[in-house]
DNA sequence: CAGCAATCTTCGGAATCCGTCGTGGGGCGC
DNA sequence: GCGCCCCACGACGGATTCCGAAGATTGCTG
């Protein structure tokens, strides 16, 4: 059934894990084609078929990657995506962490810049984007102002950009 | 070899495809697991496999979705990714698509509120965003302010928020 | 009602996946 | 320097999956 397990939202918990040569090249093959075969990425990397299907599933174990099907959320029904940028007094962390835990919000990022975080939300509608942001992340102790940018149109969204 | 062909960068040009429930529920499945095999996803859905097969290449051919390893770049040696929020004087496609075709872009979303797109770049390093966006984006026409957030720390990047 | 287009199922052969075992090289302690 | 351990890789065989093609089914249109 070749299921990766976990789906999990905090790719925090890192031992740095420096990547050699070849598990960027492999990286690189799946961020083109996460359905291409182990064999078919052994030829280009160099490896046999079992080495790189080991290193796939430590990548995948590590949270390096996921391979998953990523769609435009206006696309899918969802039509109030929006991102919203908020200023924290005092600790960030506690307010990211917060934001990590609600499940219409699928991005955090903390920044350098007038917003200490941006945060991603996928909604349904006008009244479920309302009542998240005003209830309970506006609610938030400590966030002393937001500022929302609701979708009107995706215009690109890759995730091919290789490896350094 | 399994190749879903192109990486193309543009969710655009769409003829707004609605999906039937079946299509959604596959879409959700391989939003959790981008490698699950077309047999499981069948027996979940209650189609053959053939068809899911079927309506799998479909869907990654009208770019409804697509199946991709997502890492997150400060972890594989982009040490410089950032949002930036741009203010645009008149059209706002022309500068949209503009940033489309940079490579160092990966994400354009046009918005409503105080600024009119958003995008997120990913650099190797400081020289390379300070080229990047005083060279080529600010150099842009019709661009009238820029502000950039430099990412700190990426907390949290999901992709498996269902269809609606 | 005939015809066409789209989608589904069935089917068989090729390719892939997956667990496991044996091997070899690098790091570490002695 | 020598041996030991551990980790990653290659090899292999059986179960599973992938994949193209061909035949049914449905729905729509002229």
């Amino acid at each position: 059934m070749s299921t990766n397990g976990r789906s999990r939202g905090k790719p925090s918990a890192r031992p740095p894990v420096n990547l050699d040569d070849v598990s960027k090249a492999i990286i690189e093959q799946l961020q083109h084609d996460g359905r291409k075969s182990y064999a078919a990425i052994a030829a280009e990397v160099g490896l046999s078929e079992a080495a790189v299907r080991q290193r796939v599933q430590r990548l995948l174990d590590a949270e390096v990657m996921q391979i998953v099907a990523v769609t435009d959320p206006l696309q899918v029904g969802f039509l109030r995506s929006a991102m919203i940028g908020l200023r924290v007094s005092g600790d960030m962390t506690e307010v990211a962490d917060a934001l990590t835990r609600m499940d219409e919000v699928d991005y955090v990022v903390t920044t350098a810049g007038s917003f200490d975080i941006l945060a991603e939300v996928v909604c349904e509608d006008d009244d479920h984007l309302l009542e998240l942001l005003t209830k309970r992340i506006r609610a938030l102790p400590n966030v002393t102002a937001t500022e929302t940018f609701v979708y009107l149109k995706l215009n690109k969204q890759l995730y091919n950009w290789g490896t350094r």
